[in-house]
DNA sequence: CGTAGTGTTGATCAATGTCAAAATTTGTGG
DNA sequence: CCACAAATTTTGACATTGATCAACACTACG
């Protein structure tokens, strides 16, 4: 895989064949994975009191990452999906108090950040990767920004929900086939993500369900029409798509690095 | 400068010293800087429709990046002070239509993405640099999310006055001496950048006046009585000092690039 | 001066939060 | 497989924040 071939001298490669700039999967960059670690769901990853952290790269299971403010409300600032890359921030110095916790079952591979970064210096391909993933990082926020800060909540939830629909199909992980996915989140935390009560959010999937636009029984959430929940949404079609297949290579046909 | 030096063979420097990780300021990576751009206040540095985008590397002057919603809201993202660099996301490729809007005189260095990369790939101390400069921009939209989905209009409101307050203080620029600095803001871009409306922030500010906590005339804003600003704001402090100072070098003595 | 942009004020309204209790689901140990 | 406990979801009544609308005051600048 030419991913892992080091740069010899610190030229930047021929064409983007040689780097496509995909996002969302660290594991052509871990080839033997160091020990993987474990933890049951509602376990946390990391608590926000953690002095030192590791770069954590998601090998199974989603978790999210938190933001706790002094009077104990919560905001969900990311829900992570296999391939991912949680806590990029500790990169510089990290200011928040931020914690992350599993969502479900979860597996991931905890990298030293100070080797992650003795080995991005030697190797640009991989500098670059992490920058793309740090700019994925923003490019959710933003997004989820704009969201709470000026949407209804309707709009929110139908967002949210149409977001994590599209960004665990472009994950290679089991979510069953079809229109139908399992979000295995409680709609307390639903309502910490996108900035709302879970008594309103409740509210706001109930009115879903009663104009037959989603399923959503137990963890299975089955969209009946997407192209309603879209229009309610709002949803950007571009933005849709990057979700779910958020590698750039084809877009930018080589024209990301070209020396 | 050690920054400047090219790392020979891809191997990490010995020490820290060779790449403090210091953000906002990429003045040592342009020794000739390229023509310099100028934009008058109000004009646009770039609009949602634009396709292809420079970096911008701001030099003097205030600007702010926005998106645009559908129905014409508008939610700011980012003030951008001197030494930042705006557009980072189209490192990858950018989905959301966002704009970027000159606050006062403005200029700035625009670079082009691909020549960008390029050196990044042949400079590890660059391609961490602007790593480190995303990430920054991770936190403070970060801060902002959880400010707007869950604090009240005057936390938010006392909350952006402060970061503001403190990030123009640690950048080289003319702001005043002491507690005041200039916000040449409109109530309008206050209430876009903390989801509130206009008309309501000028009722806060008018209550923050009226209990002595500022003065707030024409765009000079004095920050009269910072501790109960600090105190309605629930402003984290560790957050406060890293506005100020975005030095990542002093906290990780040495650690963070170490072979 | 006059005009356009900006800020202020008051009255009213709608969206969402809060509180409390009931209904439902999920998980657990026997 | 059942029974029970805990967690989650739902419902209704009510409170509150901040939005909306509309008018007016102020300021800045040509």
């Amino acid at each position: 895989m030419t991913l892992l071939q080091r740069s010899a001298s610190g030229s930047a490669p021929a064409s983007l064949e040689s780097f496509p700039l995909k996002i969302g999967d660290f594991s052509g960059f871990l080839p033997n994975l160091p020990a993987t670690c474990h933890k049951k769901a509602g376990e946390q990853v990391a608590t926000p009191t953690d002095e030192a952290r590791n770069v954590i790269y998601v090998t199974a299971g989603w978790a999210f990452s938190y933001r706790l403010l002094d009077d104990g409300r919560r905001q969900i600032l990311h829900i992570h999906l296999p391939g991912n890359l949680i806590g990029l921030s500790t990169i510089t110095r990290d200011v928040a108090a931020w914690g992350c916790e599993a969502i479900t079952e979860f597996t991931y591979v905890p990298l030293c950040r100070d080797a992650l970064m003795a080995q991005a210096w030697g190797r640009p391909d991989l500098a670059l990767r992490i920058t793309a993933e740090a700019v994925r990082g923003e490019i959710l926020l933003r997004e989820r920004l704009a969201d709470v800060a000026r949407r209804s909540a309707r709009e929110r939830v139908a967002n949210f929900l149409l977001e994590l629909y599209c960004r665990s199909q472009s994950i290679q992980v089991e979510l069953g086939a079809g229109t139908r996915i399992s979000i295995p989140l409680t709609q307390d935390k639903i309502a910490d993500a996108v900035g709302l009560t879970s008594i309103h959010v409740s509210r706001t999937l109930r009115a879903f369900k009663a104009a037959g636009i989603i399923r959503y029984q137990g963890h299975d959430l089955q969209i009946v029409d997407p192209g309603n929940l879209k229009r309610i949404s709002t949803f950007d079609d571009q933005y849709i798509l990057w979700l779910q297949r958020p590698n750039f290579a084809e877009q930018h046909s080589g024209k990301i690095i070209r020396s």
